[in-house]
DNA sequence: CGATTCGTTGATCGGGGTCAAAAACGGTGG
DNA sequence: CCACCGTTTTTGACCCCGATCAACGAATCG
């Protein structure tokens, strides 16, 4: 089934029966949990592409929202299951799909919990780049997630992203085109400075 | 194949080649990442009945050492594969097996990035206290892990641990019985602490 | 065009990292 | 059982990164 978003609409929410398992055609998804004093920790975003709600939990363990108009295929997840279960290479294919996912988490705990925030956001624009753009050269790419958005992603406040990406702009390393454009000016850069993770002035250039 | 490893002895590092995986049969293992700057994030605790490495990815993502003396099982990882491919029961079980590592993923995650220092700890406790021990009530557990492993896990530093568990002993929260004893005097106080930067009630399961 | 949301910049402050050292633990051998 | 020693944990003092509070600027949209 086709499904249209508007921006910030939710898809589903957190603890909701899983009924559906959503494939993304256009737009992108942010994946979150509520806390109890208002926060939010970001725990993914859904790029073109992404499957949604992939595992055989019955429940959904975030929420789902829009970031802005966002195209979609749905699948009951009942049907999903049998057509994998009949079709080996399908199924092969969601177990590599949540595998990424898993290595995707991993690599976010690793910004969440060990890298500076300079560390962190160059992590991060080098995953998406990754992930929205071709080739390995620049590329201009357009950030579908607000400032807010990669914050609660990284473990930052909103302020705090904006600083470094003006300090990037600063240095060279990206340049940014209206709200959401970014160009990404040197990724070897970026890549010492995500590797680097929080130790000022270490070598960062042993390995590779 | 059996396997048995002593104390900090290396099971796989990251980037190589996926050639086995492994079933914990006793004792623990730890899975971490390294920045280039020697640092070091804790991804995982593996306990018996956990299993090691899935996911379809033909290189390891992470680092894997025991914390003790730990016994293993170990499967080639084609044969494995292969299994899977012919029993669509068992390619569900390993299809559910890394959903739950991708959701606790994520749980570690929003604990690390939204809680403070002694939310994080308290939440450490009672979910390793949910692994490691039966009822609900006051319960006396070994932990397998140092502080250096719950502080990397954490995205604390390990004197930050201390304290915490310091200041929980003084609160007649826990009491200390030796290196790795530990005993929750009162969960419900724990949970509270938690919940004051934590997520929304739900369960937690930080422990992968 | 306001109006509104989002992004940038500045000033201040505190949680937790870091460095340092003492203390407690747990083996080991006498 | 005790003395010894390497390791792990605890405690203390200091300080920095990034959160927070607060304006201000700048895109988007009706």
């Amino acid at each position: 089934m086709r499904r249209t978003l508007r921006a910030r609409q939710q898809l589903f929410m957190e603890g909701d029966e899983q009924t559906h398992v959503y494939l993304v055609k256009t737009g992108a998804v942010c994946l979150y949990r509520m806390l109890r004093n208002g926060r939010r920790q970001v725990v993914g975003f859904k790029l073109p592409g992404d499957f949604i709600a992939l595992g055989a939990d019955p429940h959904y363990r975030c929420y789902a929202e829009a970031i802005g108009p966002t195209e979609l295929r749905s699948f009951q997840t009942w049907a999903f299951h049998a057509a994998a279960a009949l079709n080996a290479r399908f199924m092969l294919r969601l177990y590599e799909a949540v595998g990424r996912d898993l290595t995707r988490s991993q690599e976010q705990a690793v910004s969440v919990g060990k890298r500076d925030a300079d560390g962190s956001v160059a992590a991060f624009l080098l995953s998406v780049a990754g992930r929205l753009l071709p080739g390995e050269g620049r590329g201009t790419m357009s950030l579908p997630m607000s400032r807010a958005d990669i914050a609660d992603y990284l473990g930052l406040s909103l302020e705090t992203v904006s600083r470094v990406f003006t300090g990037f702009k600063r240095l060279g390393f990206i340049s940014l085109r209206g709200r959401r454009g970014v160009q990404l000016m040197d990724r070897a850069a970026l890549r010492a400075v995500a590797d680097a993770g929080g130790d000022n002035g270490a070598p960062a250039r042993l390995l590779n």
